[in-house]
DNA sequence: ACAATACGTCAGCTTTGTTGACACTCCAAG
DNA sequence: CTTGGAGTGTCAACAAAGCTGACGTATTGT
């Protein structure tokens, strides 16, 4: 283990370091999503149904294989929290207009307003620590982070980037 | 919205880069677990149990309450998992030397060689991002991770850096 | 003696993941 | 034009892991 902090510079990759940068990872994920969760247990629904409202906010239209892809789940498990979302009318499922195997996925007004209670309350925890943290950490935090993901998450990640915005 | 960019040095507290925080917390999550998921999904187990095995290895001796405190689930979800540990050799529940009611967990040498496969591979990422992204990176890695728990969280996270180390 | 604590366990429910089978639609090769 | 294969979405049944609430037992301490 050449790492033991022989050198002063690389003490951030000492195991216990690293080891800390895991927990603070547990503990921190743990926050991010407890408020929306609060929100969520309030009404029928789950961190399931948050993802898929969060992705079809964010690319309006998509479908249900691309959803797929993005989330990485099968195909059941989507299918289940998004019949009750559409039920509940807060997704629109269109019959694509050129491929009609396809089902576009759109947000109604219902499905706008719980995204927007849900996105409120994480980016407010999110912008708070932002805050708290400086721009400096903030760009750290980001690099980090997306040299964490694996290839084909960053792929995901960088294409709804590139797409959004 | 003050923030919506009126500021050039407030840029990262815009409503899309709120988004894109959250959106590269959830995709480094994911990648974060993916290497112990792999391994565990080809024994019996999953993420429970390495994070139950992860926090006695953390902190040997603790009693179930003490565990179930940090890991924030209930008797019941904890005891499942504990009980499999229990009973396949990984995880030893020695009666407490002073208070007989208490269960003082430790891992077997057995726990401890799956605790080292598991943190291998998870420290083995968490390396190779800290390394790529530079020690000022990492330092605002953390900063932002702390701010973003909340009171409860950061209190047992900074309980456990304070104990061990 | 009695109340409180620590632990384990039972029953039953929910969310969210899995696999496998099936129906509808499209397109291209025969 | 038909037909067969590939793509897209739906349904049924099951598993992992969380939850609540109740209860039993051993132990402690007042």
């Amino acid at each position: 283990m050449p790492e033991t902090s022989s050198s002063e510079s690389l003490l951030y990759l000492t195991d216990e370091q690293l080891r800390q940068g895991i927990e603070a990872m547990y503990f921190a994920y743990r926050g991010f999503t407890a408020d929306p969760d609060r929100i969520l247990a309030t009404m029928a629904y789950g961190r399931a149904h948050h993802r898929a409202i969060h992705f079809v906010k964010r690319a309006p239209g998509t479908t249900v294989t691309n959803l797929l892809e993005i989330l990485g789940v099968t195909k059941q498990s989507l299918n289940r929290v998004l019949r009750t979302l559409i039920e509940d009318g807060l997704i629109e499922s269109r019959v694509g207009p050129t491929d009609r195997r396809e089902r576009n996925l759109f947000l109604t007004e219902a499905g706008e307003a719980l995204e927007n209670r849900l996105s409120d309350a994480q980016r407010a925890r999110m912008r708070s620590a932002f805050r708290d943290a400086g721009p400096e950490a903030v760009a750290g935090f980001r690099r980090v982070l997306e040299a964490m993901m694996d290839g084909e998450m960053k792929r995901r990640y960088t294409g709804l980037r590139e797409s959004g915005s």
